[in-house]
DNA sequence: GCTAGCACTCAAAGGAGGAGAGTGCTAAAT
DNA sequence: ATTTAGCACTCTCCTCCTTTGAGTGCTAGC
């Protein structure tokens, strides 16, 4: 669609303005690219581009800037052609290869890595609950009134609940109870114990009731998207960027933030693709992120995708470095997971 | 120290400042004070209240500011007087009347609420684990190499971390560990563990590599500080304060918040004193909290301290208000917990 | 189709001037 | 010995104006 000598000085205004974060100008623009062909030509270049809506001008006097179509273009255009360097690489590798360290600690880390690298900010989902399957489930009595129910998982998570009693319940029944459960669940799916026992086998012995309020707290972990944690890191980078203008859309975003139940959304909806996918500005659908790029993958376990790991950063961010960086940490990140698996 | 004119004038000024963040002079200062005096008197009293040390003028037509002295008179003389308001007692109360919430949960959202009434950025932290006693320990085969340890406490907390095999252990020889381990260590406190087994016991059975392991495991948990979790929220408000003036300061203490390891130390050296700290400004030895202030209190289970919550804000923060409902939080949190313990 | 030349536009930076707030000092009043 | 009125002075903030320079679009000629 684009002329050769268009896509050209389209790149080239998108890269100018990534590194150097200041409108460019014909003149300059001719310089550098070195085409033969004079400032005049490259004017009647650049109108046609802002035209066809990949540039604009701050102002009329100021030199051209990419609109999120021309990130657009620009990252489309180097998708598959972009390397990591050697030495990034090698950071990353290493990071990684201490691998007795436990799976929270390592995803926060994987976090701050993350933005270290790519000057952004960088949210890391832990993986899914669901998948998980039971190894171990622990009935602990803390007092009169409570029991501590705690469930371990084949990759190595631990969940826990409380649950309150009703009515007396004594040591014993609590040991039955956990007996029964665990002769019953061990092996399962999280996400099939509901099924797993049925109404009639509970009636038969002593601890049922404690037993069933043990099957709904389960139901609870699940169901609280709480539990599908997100590991933030960088947050600071995004001020570092906006420096005056757009403090309150930073301020917002930082909210949300905090908000895990925001990001955890976004992010599934984003990564139904299951592959890499960059969200330029108002490609985002949340409004308080049509300021900000997006760039987010899936990481696996074996061959199921278990979680995302992705950064938030301005839509000038650097996307030749950002995209095989975040790549990258997924793919080591699922390869490291593999091993501790198994 | 003072005399009653000056306290009085003093007083004004940094209210004045807290509320509207803008200088005030002597005119507007009379009309509120109506102690029946002029403008230039208080301009005397102003000007020898500057020489004391207590305020200071941004520049010489502007009116006068407080120093950070300044404000540690105002804190010192509100000490105790300060009450909080009806309805921010509920909606504390509110919050912790559900009380099946499990503990990091409650923290969080003590942190989220703490942060919310003060405008400023809270901090909790968890309670010390070395005073837990152990309740129970999982020993949880996950793969060929490793053993998952789970440790449950009196107070409901759940730690664990992965221990490497060397050579062949088979199911029966991790149950034995278990169950010898758990017969030696329930009920004993976390830090007198490595005490509580002999050297030569272990030498009796088979498994005792695995167990040994286990009990180091332990110490590793106990040492690494970053179990001691600290619960950061309401970062943003922070932002909202400085606006423009010190973008850097603020990223600098930002980029703290996310290594919890300053933050721990730095409460931890505060709350010697085991009981409510408002460090102003300088007061602060970490230089990058020198432009805010500190308030932090101590709550504790039964009589015994456990953790620390706290807030961070600009030092003229609205002190009055913010003192009150940090050790409301901390004293409703401690009674919180007392219930939830038994 | 390309380019040189030119008039034009506009942001950014600098300066001049006035308004307003607030001070410190002095001398008179209490 | 305090207090106060009066006054000159200082300095920020705002507005208005000018200049500068970058960058454009258009036109006419190559």
């Amino acid at each position: 669609m684009l002329d050769n000598r268009k896509q050209k000085i389209l790149k080239a205004v998108v890269h100018n303005f990534i590194t150097n974060g200041v409108p460019i100008g014909s003149k300059s623009l001719a310089e550098s690219l070195n085409l033969g062909i004079s400032p005049a030509t490259i004017r009647n270049e650049l109108s046609k581009l802002e035209g066809m809506g990949y540039l604009y001008q701050p102002h009329v006097s100021a030199g051209r800037v990419p609109t999120d179509l021309g990130y657009r273009y620009y990252v489309d255009s180097l998708s598959g052609r972009t390397r990591l360097r050697e030495e990034e690489k090698r950071a990353i590798l290493t990071l990684f290869s201490n691998k007795t360290r436990e799976l929270e600690n390592l995803l926060q880390e994987t976090s701050t890595l993350l933005s270290r690298l790519t000057s952004t900010a960088a949210l890391v989902i832990a993986p899914r609950l669901r998948r998980n399957t039971i190894k171990h489930l622990d009935l602990v009595e803390l007092s009169e009134e409570f029991v501590l129910m705690v469930i371990i998982t084949d990759t190595g998570r631990v969940e826990k609940k409380p649950i309150r009693l009703e009515g007396k319940v004594n040591a014993g029944d609590i040991e039955e109870a956990q007996a029964f459960l665990n002769m019953r669940l061990q092996g399962k799916g999280l996400d099939e114990l509901e099924d797993a026992v049925e109404e009639s086998e509970l009636g038969a012995f002593k601890a049922a009731g404690l037993a069933t309020k043990a099957i709904f707290a389960i139901g609870d972990i699940l169901s609280q998207e709480k539990y599908e944690k997100v590991f933030v890191g960088g947050t600071v980078n995004l001020l570092r960027y906006l420096e005056e203008d757009g403090m309150a859309r930073i301020e917002n975003l930082l909210d949300h933030f905090e908000e895990q139940y925001f990001l955890l959304n976004m992010l599934k909806e984003v990564l139904r693709s299951n592959e890499l996918v960059v969200r330029i500005g108002y490609e985002n659908l949340y409004e308080d992120l049509q300021a900000f790029s997006l760039v987010a993958t899936p990481y696996a376990i074996g061959d199921e995708t278990v979680g995302t790991i992705s950064v938030v950063g301005p839509t000038r961010m650097d996307y030749a470095r950002v995209i095989p960086t975040v790549d990258f940490i997924a793919k080591t990140l699922s390869r490291t997971l593999d091993m501790l698996k198994g």
